[in-house]
DNA sequence: AATATTAGAGACGATCGGTCTAATAAACAT
DNA sequence: ATGTTTATTAGACCGATCGTCTCTAATATT
């Protein structure tokens, strides 16, 4: 049995690796992470997405079953293009830990001015429309905060080892409120079309860290 | 001339005072924020807001001129509602100014409690649907937030006053920084569909208000 | 009573959405 | 070549949507 792995061939026109980039499958998540980020899922119909990709109307149930699969291959393609993201910038270690944030805050800072700030976060969006989609989606999205708050809550502990936060910090505490609250900030930039949100948020963010536990307790 | 102020009387049936509650016109508004405290605009059909109104199709295009006026007129009645709900916790003055706050936070979290967080905050999911809604929305729903701000700045400088938060503390970035958060947590309470996050941010925000200015600059 | 005006009721149509079937094109084994 | 399997696409379909339109009811003045 030498002849094992190789796949065992059969006739007719092999299948297709969905994966692959440059195919029309991947112009589809492409154009659609672009126009839901702007628009939302609901408001938005196939067609929009199909004539901003270039591909026609029949092909789309070729690739997805319906709408909602659509959104959830969106949100696992755009969970992974974000979780490259992060990691870029966290686990950039010839940076002070805390510079590694402030550094990706204004890297997306800046990639929502290029549109003009009418571009959000997908996952954003798409969770403030929970109450028409499918539960799925809620936990997609939930799973993916969970791992972006994991990846936080990474940076600060090294910032914390680097005696740039307080030892008695609550880094997983802190990562959650970033996230909750960051997630507020770009929904507002992209209400008021500018930058003051993000620079608010952020702002705060960090003289918070600076506090000591144990202080103010209401 | 003495029979001046007490109108002039036209002939036909007199118009019907649109504020008063019971009719069709408020029972419009009542249901339209439920639904869309729920689930956006976009996504809501204007006879699904009919049927939980219990009012016919031709009475809603008798007082709106579209779904985008009705839209607008929501926001109306809805930035009336939330200004008097917060004027009733921010000038409770038998109550420490922080307190106020801290009240506002818990009434609110026990009405999305309330509601099994399934509703969030209309304007909150308004601001996010804005690239599908028209310019004159924008402009409103900002304009909501800056009260708000402006409501909450009081507040905190009455704590100042009151020696509650420091006497260097700049109430009105920390207004913003309250709502930019808050909305946020909000809209994450409504995907987990608990309390979490307005727990986490209100424990955050409380804490980064007893910081002193000055401390910690990147 | 006659008339004027507002309010309530719902059928209707043009449009647009997502879905699906059936036809065509392409890639492979024989 | 030829048959077989899959990829891709064109376009029909059906239901929902918004807003219009007409018709009736209610309530006022003259």
């Amino acid at each position: 049995m030498l002849e094992s792995a190789p796949v065992l061939r059969k006739r007719g026109r092999p299948r297709k690796d969905p994966s692959l980039p440059g195919s029309a499958r991947s112009q589809l998540l492409r154009a659609g992470v672009a126009i839901l980020t702007e628009k939302g899922f609901s408001a938005v119909g196939i067609e929009e997405i199909l004539s901003a990709a270039s591909v026609p109307k029949g092909s789309f149930y070729h690739y997805f079953d319906s709408k909602d699969a659509f959104g959830l291959a969106l949100i696992d393609a755009y969970a992974d293009y974000f979780a490259r993201k992060l990691d870029r910038w966290f686990e950039a270690s010839d940076r002070p830990p805390l510079r590694r944030l402030a550094d990706f805050v204004a890297d997306a800072r800046e990639g929502m001015a290029r549109h003009d700030f009418r571009r959000g976060c997908l996952v954003g969006n798409l969770g403030q429309e929970m109450g028409v989609l499918p539960e799925r989606f809620r936990q997609r999205i939930s799973a993916v905060f969970a791992d972006w708050e994991a990846r936080t809550a990474k940076c600060l502990r090294a910032a914390q080892a680097a005696g740039q936060i307080p030892q008695g910090a609550d880094c997983d505490r802190l990562a959650a409120f970033f996230w909750i609250g960051w997630e507020g900030a770009v929904l507002r930039a992209k209400l008021e079309r500018n930058a003051d949100a993000l620079d608010a948020f952020a702002e705060g963010f960090f003289k918070l860290l600076g506090t000591r536990p144990g202080t103010n307790d209401r």
